[in-house]
RNA sequence: GCCCCCGUAGCUUAAUGGAUAAAGUACUGGGCUUCGGACCCAGUGAUGAGGGUUCGAAUCCUUCCGGGGGCACCA
């Protein structure tokens, strides 16, 4: 019997009593069971109050009427009315077998679903323009991505990750100018810099040189015309730009674990977006106004602006160049042409809210019956203590120097704890602890939440942390292996992977930590659901500290090995393995990897 | 001017309209002869202000106060 049987037993009993005493067609209540929010209401629990609504009846009275028709069984060891709520608890011994062995078989796949079954999503992430490196922004939005794109696979999806990435446009040509008229030649490799860096340093030096010298903007705006008239010499040199920064990107993609199943570049997108905006004009969706402008009007519902107007969005400036929203609309119908999705998400910060309202009402103008399936993942910005990140004035937290700095810290952490580590080892873990720690802290609160970036919080490994998580996980580890050498029974267990699960007496285990830690391992499918259905990995980070909280605490009052008796220590043992892999699951669906020793 | 988001303990956050508002941090005090102390236990402490809807509001509506983001030819 596995969790779900349980909560569908449950149910059946419910919808049996209901039927029993009110004579009510149950189909038309679509009840369910939830958790309650403490241990001692039981493992189960049903909240009358959406039954009462439908039924015209009192939450309370259908509680413990309906609860006097359960009687205990070989499943249910208590029916319980408590005010509205009805309360299930379900035999322990019961529960922790089908916990524990459910987990234990399905191992990696613990926690799947097949609700999204047949259905192909694409999450769109990272998105970087190709003019400066990487900063803290970016670490945010590809924690995000991959921890959206990991929830949709475990619940059934088709998953393409795809990275759009902005490499042309006028502030490309601005790091191009720069480096044309002070480079002096210069390459990354000359430097001795990572190419991306390289390019940013450009891109500085010219908002430096435009601040003395207006012209340059002019300048400027003459390499964006030539190069969309395709002139060889600036499409040479943006080539040659590019493939530094793809070079420097390519390493922290790596060290951030980031992966990508498709890329798409806005200079191949454009001219479609062109093709789409000649289209909608021929429909009468857009139209010119007197400069030349291709023009889309905001319905009502976007409000008017201040001269009390109909909102407008430009689709191609009166010279003929595109703009953001003309890359847009090419790259969105090229990615329903090529992978034929259902859904298609995009993992953008809030500030460009307006953008992607107005780009999923001009799609859906233009009668593409996939629009609906668009949806932003919008996230908060991060704020710097000194305020938000500007990269024109440098102000940023550069991602390769987070990295290393988190890097650093963890080292000198393991270093107090264990000398003697080979280089590699040190530097392996070093990179697990530090990147867990700050994609933890990025993930832990809700995406649309602001995050005020903390350099001391953000750096802390104690609490509700990336390491704290960690650290449970390679306590777990530290007990199955030495379980495995201190005793002949306990190594068999472990060596035949729980085969004899249906041997082992779970009645042993009585303790209210015990029973904490089991309430937690069930509710974690559920979470992995719900996390998926709101677009918000932070239900898992919460979930995994609480369950590594709820394993401290047991491992600090029960022993496993040295319990007081041999079947104890095997049922335990049982529970420490299904907390293990509970704990790997979470946090490598957060794109956070797991330790065997910290 | 208009639109959107936010305001919970000193600080950072949590809570499908539902059970005693939950954690971390900071502060105070306690815990290693034990499978790893990056740990555990205890204490102090909160829904910006007013009005409304509801059996029930941190959550919905409204006014006010405070903070942030956005408002076509930047991305």
């Amino acid at each position: 019997m596995n969790i779900e049987d349980i909560k569908n037993e449950i149910l059946k009993k419910v919808e049996d009593g209901i039927e029993k005493v009110f004579k009510e067609k149950i189909e038309e209540l679509k009840l369910y069971l939830e958790f309650p929010p403490n241990v001692n209401f039981g493992d189960f629990s049903l909240n009358c109050f959406q039954a009462a609504k439908k039924m015209g009846e009192n939450p309370q009275k259908i509680a413990q009427l309906v609860a006097k028709e359960i009687s205990p069984n070989d499943l249910i060891e208590k029916a319980e009315a408590v005010g509205p709520y009805l309360n299930f608890k379900v035999k322990n011994d019961v529960l922790f077998k089908s916990v524990c062995s459910e987990i234990i078989t399905k191992d990696e796949i613990f926690g799947n679903s097949e609700i999204g079954k047949g259905k192909r999503v694409m999450v769109e992430y990272l998105s970087p323009n190709t003019n400066k490196p990487l900063h803290l922004g970016h670490i945010r939005n590809g924690a995000l991505g991959m921890a959206i794109s990991n929830l949709f696979e475990a619940t059934g999806h088709a998953v393409i990750k795809a990275n759009l990435i902005n490499d042309r446009g006028v502030h490309i040509c601005k790091s191009m100018l720069a480096w044309q008229k002070w480079g002096e030649g210069k390459t990354p490799e000359s430097e001795g810099k990572k190419g991306d860096h390289f390019v940013g340093d450009w891109y500085v030096r010219y908002s430096k040189e435009a601040e003395k010298n207006e012209n340059l903007e002019n300048e400027v705006q003459e390499m964006l015309k030539k190069w969309e008239k395709g002139d060889p010499e600036t499409l040479e040199l943006w080539k040659t730009m590019n493939s530094w920064v793809y070079d420097g990107f390519g390493k922290t993609y790596q060290r951030l674990g980031l992966k990508f199943d498709a890329f798409y570049y806005e200079s191949n997108t454009y001219q479609l977006g062109k093709d789409i905006v000649e289209e909608g004009l021929k429909k009468g969706v857009f139209y010119r106004d007197e400069k030349g402008a291709v023009i889309f009007e905001l319905p009502e519902e976007f409000g008017r602006d201040e001269k009390g107007e109909i909102k407008k969005v430009t689709l191609l400036r009166a010279d003929g160049t595109s703009v953001y929203m003309t890359q847009d609309l090419g790259t969105a119908l090229l990615k329903f042409n090529e992978y034929n999705l259902d859904q298609s998400i995009y993992v953008v910060g809030s500030e460009q809210n307006h953008h992607f309202k107005s780009l999923f009402k001009i799609l859906e103008s233009l009668g593409y019956s996939w629009a609906k399936g668009c949806e932003h993942l919008s996230y908060g910005m991060v704020y710097l203590p000194e305020g938000k990140m500007k990269s024109r004035e440098g102000k940023v937290v550069d991602a390769d120097d987070l990295i290393e700095e988190m890097g650093k810290l963890a080292r000198k952490e393991i270093e107090k704890r264990e000398k003697n580590l080979s280089k590699e080892e040190l530097n392996s873990r070093a990179a697990k602890i530090g990147m867990g720690a700050i994609k933890f802290y990025l993930l832990r609160v809700h995406p649309s939440q602001d995050i005020y970036f903390n350099p001391e919080e953000s750096i802390s490994f104690d609490g509700f942390t990336g390491p704290y998580c960690q650290y449970a996980y390679a306590r777990t580890a530290g007990i199955l292996k030495n379980a495995a050498v201190a005793d002949v029974a306990l190594a068999d267990m472990l060596r035949n992977a729980f085969l004899d699960i249906e041997k082992i007496d779970f009645s042993l285990l009585k303790t209210q930590e015990e029973l904490l830690l089991a309430q937690k391992l069930i509710q974690f499918p559920d979470e992995i659901i719900s996390a998926t259905d709101e677009f918000n990995p932070s239900r898992i980070v919460q979930h995994i500290y609480e369950t590594a909280k709820v394993f401290n605490q047991f491992y600090h009052l029960h022993p496993v090995i040295s319990a007081e008796n041999k079947e104890l220590a095997k049922a335990r043992l049982a529970l420490v393995k299904a907390t293990a892999i509970a704990l790997k699951k979470g946090l490598n669906l957060l794109g956070i990897e797991e330790l065997e020793k910290m």
